[in-house]
RNA sequence: GCCCUCGUAACUCAUCGGUAGAGUGCUGGUUUGAAAAGCCAGAUGAGUUGGUUCAAUUCCAACCGAGGGCA
């Protein structure tokens, strides 16, 4: 039985990837799984730099094409990368009913690991109650709560990363230990990443940001919190929302704050091309056509190519040390 | 022209006789139900030239540069 093919495309954030996988989706008739970690919030439009789309009914459409897993939770709640599987493969069943292909655009490499290479993880919701209590804990305690609970997770967790530590302390209370995680290469997929050059990326992030401003992103903010978003959440949800957040409470500066900014959304992009280096299978392109090309020998329809494509139909999951 | 203050890492500032630290930035890494979060590691320096001293970033002098005051 051959796998399901999908596509994807990624990259760091400002690179290009709404606008190339629209183009991409024209191109192959394929329709977009959006795999966003703060996109997928309804609300956070600007800061997140949701492209323009419009709901028909619950369809989420930009360009004429279907858009799924965007702005379809609350962001009061947290989504994790457990539900962002649940919902895409929900949307992928869907884009195959209908005979597209599916394509996934976005720049959270966690989601996507976890979704393409079928991650499965323990059976174990989230315990509000025990992540309030263990959140007053410092790492050190946790750490040795853990040691007690599930040594052998103990023996492979960052020692020093409280949400993991919390995380890890959950799954042990409920089934006593972390189980393996299995993980298989669920789909036929074809991976591709927009290369950027650093410079360039750097004086996007710049444009970017000058542009939300613009665009009212502190408005958006404003409603957010009209609608009773919680300083922590904004917090949470990290970057625009987080530096919003000191703004609104008058602990800083405009210019202060898009100073500050800058430079988080330049780490976060450098902590996305860390990510992705480690995946030997992204095939890195410049622009549309390198990618139309690279799809083209990847797509059956494309039959005299096909012995090219064989090597890509099996790939191994990244070796992680 | 005279007087004062100041010149330490890319930036803001510590050290004030025994060869320099912090925060931010920079570079790299990590990541298994919060991933735009969280975490780890590394690199880089005393304006210049003299003098005093066993020893100078630290004291003295001149010069250069910045800021302020008086004229």
């Amino acid at each position: 039985m051959s796998k399901q093919q999908i596509i994807i495309i990624t990259g760091p954030t400002a690179s290009g990837k709404s606008e190339l996988a629209v183009a991409v989706a024209k191109h192959f008739n394929g329709e977009i799984i959006s795999a966003d970690s703060r996109q997928i919030y309804r609300g956070l439009d600007i800061g997140t730099g949701k492209v323009e789309g419009r709901w028909k009914g619950k369809i989420f459409v930009y360009k004429s094409i279907r858009h799924y897993c965007i702005g379809i939770f609350s962001p009061k709640k947290q989504c994790s990368a457990a539900d962002f599987i649940r919902l895409a493969k929900k949307a992928i069943a869907d884009i195959r009913k209908r005979g597209k292909i599916p394509i996934i655009a976005g720049g959270t490499g966690f989601w996507i690991d976890a979704l393409v290479y079928g991650f499965s993880f323990p059976e174990v919701p989230p315990n509000k109650a025990l992540r309030k209590k263990l959140a007053k804990k410092d790492a050190e305690k946790l750490f040795s709560l853990l040691k007690q609970l599930d040594p052998v997770r103990a023996g492979n967790i960052d020692p020093k990363n409280p949400h993991r530590l919390i995380r890890a302390i959950e799954i042990a209370k409920a089934i006593g230990r972390s189980p393996r995680i299995e993980k298989h290469a669920i789909y036929d997929t074809l991976w591709i990443g927009i290369s950027i050059h650093p410079e360039t990326l750097k004086s996007n992030i710049k444009k970017r940001l000058a542009a939300r401003m613009r665009e009212g992103i502190i408005q958006e903010a404003k409603t957010l919190r009209r609608q009773k978003l919680s300083w922590k959440r904004f917090y949470e949800l990290g970057l625009e929302y987080r530096f919003l957040a000191d703004f609104l409470r008058g602990e800083t500066t405009k210019k202060a704050m898009r100073e500050k900014l800058e430079y988080a959304i330049w780490h976060y992009a450098k902590r996305q091309l860390t990510w992705f280096k480690r995946n030997k299978n992204i095939n890195w392109v410049q622009n549309l056509r390198e990618a139309i090309h690279i799809i083209q020998l990847f797509l059956p329809s494309t039959d005299s190519l096909k012995n090219i494509t064989a090597c890509r139909h099996s790939f191994s999951f990244p070796q992680t040390k």
